[in-house]
DNA sequence: CGGAGGATTTGAAAGGTTTCAACCCGACGG
DNA sequence: CCGTCGGGTTGAAACCTTTCAAATCCTCCG
């Protein structure tokens, strides 16, 4: 309805023939101010096109009703999904929540997490790059942090996590079960906590197994996706068919699709030549051609249980850290049957 | 290295012994500040982890480095590629990205919207529910706001969005190429301006063929996701088998992955039994067991031409709304083969 | 009709930063 | 030795809201 400059409260209350403070008033607490004011103010809100200036509310009020989540690769479905479990568990609360993306990078995490922490926002979750980051420790001393999908072994942080050891094994005694004696781990870098715990799973079950430690290989990728599956993929088929493994483990659904894909091209069938599991049970696993077994992580619940810890940080003054972790669960599906 | 209350400007005027102006120019223009003195003001900030107040900057200063992108379904792989571009363009420029889902529901995107624009944004893309939406214009009153992925034909609004007519066109030439001569566009719900326009395409290239119209049959779905293709996979099955399509040409991937599915595990052979198509050219299209035909937007450069119009918007008071249409290409793959 | 008490409304102060005109001071030219 | 110049530095004003104690208005009771 107008022009350039902005309204203020000042020229809403100029317009309505009222004081600012009761401007400020039908803003904040409807009921104090009486029926025919409130339609008179709000009327010249609407002609005056008046928007609250958000930054100057919160440097007068001091609190932002804004959570951040700092996702690692926006491309993963992993991370959309725990984003939507987030999403869930504060749109009740009327917070609003902003996304970003590291994109796996550090100096881009950086970026993100101390713009959000001059933001003031409530708080920040955040599935760091790297969790011993000593930056995390510096944020979190002025704004609430939790990590997602990923760990400190101390009390340092809340988070909430899955067991991905514990997913290893299960993952590991299922192709055991399958009669499986020669096995490939496809993950990798191993500079991540993450593929090594998945790892350290397999591992496990393989020596409670008893079987030969050598015969269950680790194929090192350079990262998680589906180019890095494809070319474990084309590895795994240069073998000698004598040692080559019979079924792969691998540390994401991402990884797992890839080497299917590529299985498939070069002639194998999945599961009879190679079996295959994933991790973290994507919507994509199960839709895959060869639907796709996998150790389901709750993704929604994880997100969901981070967003109610980081809501009793920032609200609980008696809060204290606490790790959640998440057991997870095979899905059997065709690739290993 | 400090408690509770934070530090302000004041308080590292104070530590450092000098005034308060001289604290902001160290941290808005250093070099007009001697070096003594702002080693003295950069130690005290750090001793007192000083953490600049966006708030009141913005407040004062009255710009933000902030953009914002309100995407329609963060699990749509499409749209996390596009966020991608536009992040690329945004990161050159010192503009700090953040992602809003609307998760395709109306009041979610007013919602964010309007709260974006109290946080007066330097700017906004959008991919809306309803291009059409009166909101956009109220938004566009104050906030630079550009469409993307979706077009008004007026104009009223910058936008990045690919031929949809065109791609329809694309994927039917094709599979008449083919020789198909009965065939399924699967799609929905019909209210979404771009699922009717991939449509139109289809029967423009239909017609030019000189083909039956009532050959081409419109399976409409209830939405763009998975399971939606799932469900149109299982109704296309139960059709007889002397009407049923040889081919089916889908509003999107996901669709067409689902469908995809479904087709294989009723057994039916792909493309022999079923040629399919898809639409966006996702990188699981490439990567499904049989790679998928599909239609591709240029996900990345629409963000990147999107984010340029914004900024151009934003800061070039000569500015004029336009209105830029990529040139989609049908990327032929096994399934069609 | 006076006054009590509750409901409304008011207006100034405060919040942390940037901006900008004014000020200070040492150096340099004359 | 004076005047000027310019790099550094200062401090008050301004940005827009919210808050809160104080003022005002109404209604009702005695």
């Amino acid at each position: 309805m107008v022009d350039g400059a902005r309204a203020s409260v000042k020229d809403v209350a100029a317009a309505a023939g009222v004081s600012l403070g009761t401007v400020s008033n039908v803003l904040n607490r409807p009921d104090r101010v009486s029926a025919s004011t409130r339609a008179r103010v709000e009327q010249a809100m609407r002609d005056l096109g008046f928007v609250r200036n958000e930054s100057a509310r919160q440097l007068r009020a001091g609190s932002s009703r804004l959570l951040a989540y700092v996702m690692l690769d926006v491309s993963n479905p992993f991370f959309t999904d725990v984003a939507r479990g987030i999403e869930q568990a504060t749109s009740d609360r009327d917070l609003s929540l902003f996304l970003c993306t590291s994109d796996n990078d550090a100096a881009r995490e950086a970026g993100h997490l101390s713009r959000l922490q001059q933001q003031r926002v409530q708080g920040i979750l955040v599935t760091p790059v790297d969790p011993w980051s000593p930056l995390l420790d510096e944020i979190q001393r002025n704004t609430p942090l939790v990590i997602v999908d990923r760990t400190r072994g101390d009390q340092s942080f809340c988070s909430a996590a899955a067991d991905d050891v514990e997913g290893g094994r299960l993952a590991v005694e299922h192709l055991i079960d399958r009669g499986h004696s020669r096995v490939a781990y496809v993950g990798g870098p191993d500079t991540l906590g993450q593929v090594r715990e998945r790892l350290e799973g397999g591992r496990r079950a393989w020596a409670d197994a008893g079987l030969d430690p050598d015969a269950l290989v680790h194929v090192s990728t350079a990262g998680l996706n589906f180019a890095d599956g494809r070319a474990a993929g084309e590895r795994l088929a240069g073998m000698p068919s004598r040692t080559r493994p019979t079924a792969a483990y691998c540390a994401n659904d991402l990884i797992a699709l890839g080497l299917l894909q590529q299985a498939i091209l070069s002639g194998q069938r999945v599961p009879e030549d190679l079996a295959i599991v994933g991790f973290d049970d994507i919507d994509f696993a199960a839709a895959a051609a060869v639907p796709l077994t996998s150790v389901r992580q709750p993704r929604r619940e994880l997100g969901r249980a981070a967003a109610r810890l980081l809501v009793d940080e920032a609200t609980n003054p008696e809060h204290v850290h606490e790790q959640l972790t998440f057991t997870p669960e095979l899905v059997a599906r065709a690739s290993t049957r």
